[in-house]
DNA sequence: ACAATATTCTACCATGCGGTTGAATGATAA
DNA sequence: TTATCATTCAACCGCATGGTAGAATATTGT
C-alpha cells in the first residue's frame, strides 16, 4: 500500500517502544564515532575543560559539548565543575567491560571457526 | 534567530557532509544493538539461513533482514547464496580488529592514569 | 557595576536507524 | 504451469544523531 494518498496518518502501524540503552550499548555507541575516538585519545593526555577540547577540532563547540555529553552517559568520561569551567577525565572502566565482552566472543568465535575448519580439513595430511 | 519565520527554508546554514563510515565504524556501531549482539551469538552456533535466524526473534523477519544487512557490510557476517535460501556465517576478523584497538586504548589510559595517581598519592603527604 | 569568558540550552536541519506492512522477485515443489 | 517458499525492495513512522546558530546562565576579572 503506497501511503502518500488522501489518508489520516494518525491511522498506522505502530513500532513498539524501544527499552532504554544499556551501559554497554552506550560505550559501543560512543567508540562507533570516530571524532569522540579522537576526544578520548585528547583526554587521555590529561584532563581538559570544553574548550581546550574543542579548540582542537574542526567543528563547532557546541558539537563537541555535545559528543562529551554522549561519552559522559556512557560513563567513559566524567565531568566535574569548578567555578565556570567544566573538567572532564577519562574512566576506563567501561572501556574494560566492552573490552572482555569482545574478547569473550571473539575467542569463543574463533574457536569454533577453528574446530569447523579442522572438522572439514579432517585427518588428511596437511602439516606446514 | 528563531526561523519558524516566513523565510525561504533553503537559504539555512547547512551542515557539511559527513564522510563515509570506516569499517571500524561500522563494526562498533553493529555491536551496539543488543538485537545485532544476540543475531552473532546464534550465528556462533554455525551457519543459518535468514529464516531460521530470524525465528529465534519477537520482531519481523524484514527487520531481522535488515540487521544481517548491518552486519554483513560491517564485515562480520559473510552471505553465500544458495538457491532461493541466503547462508549466513561468522567471519571474526573485523572483530580482532576491534578488539585490537580497544585492548590499546584501554591499556594507554590506564598505564596513564595509574600513574597519574601514583603521581599524585606520590612521596608527599596529602594536602587538602 | 560591568564586561568578558565558559558553558549549556533551545531550536532547527538532514540523515540514519529500528521497526512496521505490503509488493516484487526468484527458486523449488506439486 | 502454478502455487509456495525464502528473501529482498519500497515506502513509511518515530526517534536519535551529528551538525549548525543564537540566546541564556553563571562565574570571573576589571
Amino acid at each position: 500500500m503506497r501511503l502518500n494518498d488522501n489518508m489520516p496518518p494518525r491511522h498506522r502501524s505502530q513500532a513498539a517502544p524501544r527499552p532504554p540503552r544499556s551501559q554497554l550499548n552506550r560505550v559501543y555507541a560512543a567508540i562507533a564515532d570516530p571524532t569522540r575516538r579522537a576526544i578520548l585519545g585528547v583526554l587521555a593526555g590529561g584532563q581538559r575543560n570544553v574548550g581546550s577540547v574543542a579548540r582542537r577540532f574542526p567543528i563547532s563547540f557546541n558539537a563537541v559539548s555535545k559528543h562529551l555529553k554522549v561519552l559522559e552517559r556512557a560513563g567513559l568520561v566524567r565531568r566535574r565543575v569548578r567555578g565556570r569551567e567544566h573538567w572532564l577525565r577519562l574512566r576506563p572502566e567501561p572501556l574494560r567491560q566492552a573490552t572482555r565482552w569482545l574478547e569473550h566472543y571473539r575467542e569463543f568465535w574463533e574457536a569454533r571457526l577453528d574446530a569447523l575448519e579442522a572438522l572439514l580439513v579432517g585427518t588428511r595430511g596437511r602439516r606446514p
